[in-house]
DNA sequence: ACGCTGACGTAAC
DNA sequence: AGTTACGCCAGCG
């Protein structure tokens, strides 16, 4: 199954459903698509997505809320900025109550 | 053609 | 309770 759809296509399927002001995590997408223990692919594959509009790969972050792809982007600061336009408070590249903002697809996609 | 590395996360010791 | 090792997939050296 899912011969269709890759794993990274799959990995940008719901990060393109992330709402606005929301962040995620790595696990939670990899969980949400079956493949826990790929967490680390669904990094990966977001490096693929600065090639794809739409994907707002600065809503991802690992399980801590730290933004660890943040030197990835064109500049450091863009992943910040995007998050505090967002509403999404960062401090010390980390997103403040990341806890409240977390936005679990295996649970908010459930409802 | 082969192997290492890399935006993570969990299990094991 | 802290640290180390491994799994996963794909791009690159």
């Amino acid at each position: 199954m899912a011969s269709s759809f890759d794993f990274f296509d799959s990995v940008f399927q719901v990060v393109k459903l992330i709402p606005r002001g929301r962040v995620t995590s790595y696990g939670a997408i990899a969980a949400y698509i079956g493949t826990k223990k790929s967490s680390r692919v669904v990094g990966y594959a977001m490096n693929a997505s600065h090639a794809i509009p739409g994907i707002p790969a600065h809503r991802v972050v690992n399980r801590l809320g730290c933004l660890t792809g943040k030197m990835h982007f064109s500049n450091p600061e863009e992943m910040e900025q995007l998050l505090e336009k967002e509403g999404v408070l960062v401090e010390n590249d980390s997103v403040v109550n990341f806890k409240q903002l977390f936005w679990d697809p295996s649970i908010e996609l459930e409802l």
